[in-house]
RNA sequence: GGUCGUUUGGCUCAGCUGGUUAGAGCGCUGCAUUCACAUUGCAGAGGUCAGUGGUUCGAAUCCACUAACGACCACCA
């Protein structure tokens, strides 16, 4: 059974046949963990990926952060669910795909045609997502691939359809006109963060409508003002109060205007003549005044950025020859009063870069606002904002939990159809005037399918039930199957910067489709930045392929280099650095391992995990109240979502504790076999979560289970008084080692140590061996029982060290020695201060005894003030 | 413009509800090494916690303002 392990770990030897090892058990698929009934569900779905590339360093971190989790849960002996799945990103997919056949055979999607273009997408699709499965296989990631699901597969389309007829029936889903960004080029709307803006140099003209009008406004397109219908100025401006709520009927260029003078907190005093024209079909913030104020909508450019036919001398223009004639007529007609050039933002295609133009469009909406009855009479906008503020949905870090709340609170009506083809269909049917909603293409000759699909976050916005089984499993309110044992699911892992895209949308999706959250936590992670703190992508070429950093120094080192030193909501920088020493963290535990393994009995490495061995000297009983404290620690960190400090206890652990103490103990002190392997064992189980792995590597050389589904230890924080004095141990030696190096002395110089004080003199008395024997080059130690013989000692010989101990004083709680006790100690602690500064080859006392005093300082001052301040009250 | 974040030794970052001596790791310096591990061990130097003011017995931590950088949202009529 017992294995011979190589010097150095190799993760290119191991990972991949542990992985195949652990799929083979089947065991990521909670139907096959052989758990009681009563078991806890635990669930997270994946964040799918889009299929418009490979993943990079920040899906590692996702993965590491979302597997520590789930394995974690899972050796806690839950039911324990990790949901994979890959997101269609419609927009995002059809443009990757649009450039790649332009680049290649110089052809647009509208030259191929729908069905064709399709194809290629599809294409494109089941490269990509082969990538991506086999780059999170990688990772180490225990996803249950027999529920692997696609936002765009059979299944999911049928949720959509269904969750549509759903909306669309209860009024949630109503078809509307709203202003879109509208490229005239590709002829297409595109969503908000695909329009750019570019600084550029414009002309602001300054005029009125006519002679009568009195107000002057100010435009940089005055070729839209034929479609004004009011002015807008703030209620606090002034100059214009008076005019409020008054209409006036203009002449225009020929067009008869009827312009009402409302007022708007958007509109800014000083901005031109602090008057602005408000055309509610060609400006987002016109749209809305004009929502508010029940303006009527007259539409002047079409869409292909011509001046519609209804405007007499300028019908059919191009945007920029209106816009010439008009200013010449104003200037014609001595309205123009100022002509000046400003910098403003231009909005533009990322495509193609032509500037956008923003129009009134028939698109499909969700309505945020509307009442429903199966939520109570609340709307889904209430719902969502109710779930953060009772905290039913809980947000890591809490900052964030407001962030969502303002975002939610100022939520308008999500439009969901998008002018592009690769995506969910939408369920709708015209002919003439008639709209059919259903899920096939009604009966008779003459009916059109829509011709746009849904916003890819409608599909990922039912994530956490669409791939549970939803609609199948939920019949008249009740879940059955996946959706009744693992939906809402626990946690949702994410990066901050999708918080409003995605999260807020699962939120109200669950509510209306289930009426209950999603997801009882919310962890936002940062974004994993370059070196130099630059966001990484693809045109800078500072991307890194997370298969690159396996390759080179395994899975488990990246693993752990992502998942500490980050906070949550924090941006971290990614350095191959880190990496390295990680690997050699990993590298240092394998080592461990193997010393351990290599020492002790076949017999010690079958004992029984659950029989806590028993302690034979103070090492050991301080070993293993260390590891107690340690199990304690990770597991609270663990469960309050603090993935770093748990990880740094474990290295604490592992390495300051363990390997540069315990072990060396170990070889002066012999028989300590039972304890080792015990040692060991709970440190692969603590450890796996973190680093999967090596420690299934190591495990696997000692038993025939798999470390991946054995139990979590026992959380046994018990108290104990000697927690204090290995420390102690620990300290003496140091400050011996110290003393020899401050001191410059030659290792050959034989030395003597002196050793004094009441309450650890046993301590260290039984401890004389290990002393000298502990890396300090002492030839002899000497225990004084007082300080004369020390002193004596200390003239004596030149070059020996004193180490001395300070006995407790007794803490006596009465109010009147608060104060005597203070001074005494404060008395002690600059005395052994002195001490220190005076002799220099009394080097130091140990630091834990002082601190013991100093604590007890602290908390006698913090009594003394609160027993003063209540006498002040009286 | 709105909201939020960051600023701590040469570098990358911790530091929860204020507590006296601000922690890691890397780097640097000195020393060690036939030892489970040079992917190692031991030790050392290095910080007025961005600035100013305030609250407090006590502030890296709380409050206000300022500065630099960054993110997100809105958007310049």
């Amino acid at each position: 059974m017992k294995q011979e392990l190589e010097k150095i770990y190799s993760p290119n030897e191991n990972e991949d046949k542990i992985y195949e090892k652990w799929e083979r058990s089947g065991l990521f698929n909670p139907d096959n963990l052989n758990l009681p009934k009563s078991a806890k569900d635990y669930t997270i779905v994946l964040p799918p990926p889009n299929i418009t590339a490979k993943l990079h360093i920040g899906h590692s971190a996702m993965l590491a952060i979302e597997d520590l989790l789930i394995r974690y849960h899972r050796m806690l002996g839950e039911r324990t669910l990790w949901l994979p799945g890959t997101d269609h990103a419609a927009i995002a997919t059809q443009n990757v795909v649009e450039k790649k056949i332009l680049m290649t055979s110089g052809k647009t999607r509208h030259d191929l045609g729908r069905e064709k273009f399709l194809e290629e997408v599809w294409k494109f699709v089941n490269e990509t997502q082969a990538t991506i499965l086999l780059q999170t296989k990688k990772m180490g990631s225990s996803l249950d691939w027999s529920r692997l699901t696609f936002t765009l597969d059979e299944e999911r389309k049928r949720a959509v359809k269904t969750m549509f007829l759903d909306m669309y029936r209860e009024g949630v889903i109503y078809r509307g006109e709203r202003i879109v960004n509208w490229c005239p080029k590709c002829h297409s709307t595109l969503a908000d963060d695909e329009v750019e803006h570019r600084e550029q140099k414009a002309k602001l003209y300054t005029f009125k409508y006519d002679q009568n009008f009195p107000i002057a406004i100010s435009t940089t397109r005055p070729e839209t003002k034929l479609g004004d219908v009011a002015v807008a100025v703030n209620s606090k401006d002034e100059r214009y109060k008076k005019y409020i709520g008054q209409e006036y009927e203009v002449d225009f260029c020929g067009q008869k205007l009827k312009i009402k003078i409302i007022s708007d907190y958007n509109v800014e005093p000083e901005f031109g003549t602090g008057a602005l024209g408000v055309t509610p079909a060609h400006s987002m913030i016109d749209w809305q005044m004009a929502q508010a104020n029940d303006l009527p909508i007259i539409k002047v450019v079409n869409e292909d950025a011509l001046i519609r036919n209804d405007f007499g001398a300028y019908s059919g223009l191009k945007i920029e020859e209106a816009r010439e004639m008009i200013v010449n007529f104003l200037i014609k007609e001595n309205l123009l009063e100022k002509e000046e050039e400003i910098i403003n933002n231009l909005s533009v295609c990322y495509r193609c870069d032509t500037p956008i133009e923003p129009l009134p469009s028939k698109q499909w909406f969700i309505s945020v606002d509307k009442k429903l009855d199966r939520l109570g009479g609340k709307s889904l906008k209430e719902k969502a904002l109710e779930a953060a503020e009772k905290k039913d949905i809980q947000f890591f870090p809490e900052r964030f939990s407001k962030n969502f709340k303002d975002w939610m609170f100022n939520l308008h009506d999500w439009c969901i159809s998008r002018q592009i083809w690769y995506g969910h269909e939408i369920p709708v049917w015209y002919k003439g005037e008639e709209i059919y909603v259903g899920e096939k293409t009604p009966e008779g000759d003459g009916w059109t399918h829509d011709q746009d699909t849904l916003d890819t976050w409608f599909s990922s916005g039912m994530w956490t039930f669409s791939t549970l089984g939803w609609p199948d499993n939920y019949k008249n309110n009740i879940k059955s199957g996946d959706l009744s044992r693992f939906h809402p699911t626990q946690v949702i892992e994410t990066g901050y910067d999708i918080l409003t895209l995605w999260v807020s949308r699962m939120i109200m999706m669950s509510f209306f489709a289930l009426q209950e959250i999603p997801f009882e936590k919310v962890y936002l992670h940062g974004t994993v930045l370059d070196k130099n703190g630059k966001k990484m992508s693809k045109s800078k070429g500072n991307g890194v392929d997370p298969l690159d950093i396996i390759d080179k120094y395994g899975a488990d080192a990246l693993r752990l280099s992502l998942l500490m030193g980050s906070t949550p909501g924090n941006d971290s920088r990614y350095n191959e650095e880190v990496v390295e020493i990680k690997r050699n963290f990993i590298n240092k535990l394998w080592n461990i391992s193997r010393y351990i393994l290599g020492s002790v009995s076949e017999s010690a490495l079958k004992q029984d995990l659950n029989i806590r061995p028993r302690a034979k000297t103070l090492a050991d009983r301080w070993i293993l109240l260390e590891l107690n404290n340690l199990v304690a620690g990770a597991s609270k960190h663990l469960d309050d979502l603090n993935f770093s400090f748990a990880a740094d206890e474990l290295s604490e652990f592992t390495w300051s504790k363990l390997a540069d103490w315990y072990l060396e103990v170990a070889k002066i002190e012999k028989d300590k076999d039972e304890i080792l392997v015990y040692l060991l064992k709970n440190l692969l189980i603590l450890w796996h979560p973190f680093i999967p792995y090596v420690t299934e590597t190591v495990w696997q050389s000692i038993s025939s289970d798999l470390l991946m589904v054995t139990a979590w230890p026992k959380n046994t924080s018990e108290e104990n008084k000697e927690s204090g004095s290995f420390k102690v141990l620990i300290e003496v030696v140091t400050a011996i080692r110290n003393a020899r190096s401050v001191n410059k002395i030659e290792p050959s110089q034989k030395l003597k140590a002196f050793i004094y004080g009441h309450k650890y003199l046993d301590l260290l008395v039984s401890q004389r061996e290990n002393i000298k024997n502990l890396k300090t080059g002492l030839s002899e130690v000497t225990i004084c029982e007082s300080g004369e013989k020390v002193e004596q000692a200390i003239t004596a010989v030149v070059g020996e060290i004193e180490i001395y101990l300070v006995g407790e004083i007794d803490v006596v709680k009465e109010k009147e020695r608060l104060q005597k006790e203070t001074a005494n100690l404060e008395k002690i602690i600059g005395l052994q201060e002195k001490k220190l500064q005076n002799k220099e080859f009394i080097v130091r006392a140990p630091e834990s005894i002082v601190n013991i005093e100093k604590e007890k300082l602290a908390s006698y001052k913090k009594e003394l003030f609160k027993v003063e301040n209540s006498l002040k009250s009286l």
